[in-house]
DNA sequence: GGTTGATGTTTACGTTGTAAACAACACATG
DNA sequence: CATGTGTTGTTTACAACGTAAACATCAACC
């Protein structure tokens, strides 16, 4: 997993790394980016400023974590989609549930998916095409074409065509670039998304392109 | 050339407001937005490190004009796109066009509009739907659709929907999410703008559900 | 015991954004 | 002409930041 190793997290009280990471994490919603000092979290956690360094090697080590609670957020999240009875359903529900995270902790998702990268493309951490929760939605889809909802193609192209969509369209509300308040945007989405699982609209639309 | 210093009419000494909004750009082109301090940018323009305050409110300020000057690039990039015979080619061409600024001016492209904002949603500046360039995008494909190019629809809402699924692709790829070079991430894009700009295929893909 | 390593602290340094006070100069108005 | 008055530049100063360095505490193991 990350970077926290032997914890049951289930009752013991927490470590000073763990309440250093929620320190920043509550700053980091509350109020942005830079609110997260390490002065700041330290004071949050209850500890002097430079403790902070004894667990995380740099301030953005720390935001780095905080990162990744999003992501374990977000993917705990999608699993929920699981729970609805069939491919179509699924994958419906998957959408709703990654358009709900969005909305509702949007500096997590600008952490998580709006961070331009300074260095040269293909050098970061893990792309995300590897991670857990797109495997979750490429599943999703072969489910779908499996059962005959969908044309066939290539899953991962499919995936990666869904996801650009609804991803374009959130980060774009995020970056306020859209005149929509959250109403008219979930409706716009809606749309999109119902074509997204509704297999006899011509969804996905460039499937017979792209496959 | 005499001794004598020659000017031309037509070209005259930039202003100091220009030079340091024009240091400023150079820094954070090279270097990314972090390398864009008051006093480089100061430096590079030679001129004392207080000096910007004269022409600009703060680093924010400044960083919006290094902003605004990319989107006056960025749509006189687009306009080229008008060259173009006929409606279908022009409309491909913008496509083109936005994908090749977004490539060459990765970091321009990010701070217009991969930037999250803090404050609650449809609050900030103007937003880019009203903007010109989403204006000219509407218009290439109005032209289209008039053409009998593709099946009619607001063109509003169709030119919001081509934009988020190519811009979430950009997006992505730019904050390293997808692990492609740039030259696979070209030719993914080819097959969906492919598809944007050729009416045969089913496009705008989600036409007919969403007009 | 004593040594060691993990964890915490205090102090200090260099860099940042920017407020404040001051200087040079253009120019309109007496 | 002198005299404000506004624009543009400067120097100086300050608080907040990330973090290096040195030191303190304390549990675990030879």
């Amino acid at each position: 997993m990350s970077a926290g190793q032997r914890r049951d997290a289930t009752k013991r009280a927490p470590t000073a790394s763990e309440r250093i990471v929620e320190a920043a994490r509550a700053l980091f919603v509350e109020a942005g980016e830079t609110a997260v000092t390490m002065r700041a979290v330290a004071a949050r956690a209850k500890v002097s400023p430079m403790a902070a360094y004894r667990h995380f090697e740099s301030r953005e080590a720390l935001m780095h974590a905080v990162m990744e609670r999003g992501h374990d957020d977000f993917l705990r999240r999608m699993h929920h989609a699981l729970a609805a009875p069939g491919p179509g359903e699924r994958l419906a529900a998957t959408g709703r549930a990654y358009l709900d995270f969005a909305l509702e902790n949007p500096r997590d998702y600008a952490l998580m998916f709006m961070q331009s990268v300074a260095g040269d493309p293909c050098a970061g951490a893990p792309a995300w095409r590897d991670a857990a929760t797109f495997r979750f939605l490429v599943d999703r889809i072969a489910e779908c074409t499996a059962a005959g909802l969908m044309p066939p193609g290539d899953p991962e192209l499919l995936a990666l065509s869904l996801w650009a969509h609804i991803h374009g369209l959130v980060s774009l509300y995020l970056a306020q670039k859209l005149a929509l308040d959250e109403a008219a945007f979930r409706a716009l989405c809606d749309r999109v998304l119902t074509l997204a699982w509704r297999p006899e609209a011509t969804f996905p639309p460039d499937a017979a392109g792209i496959a």
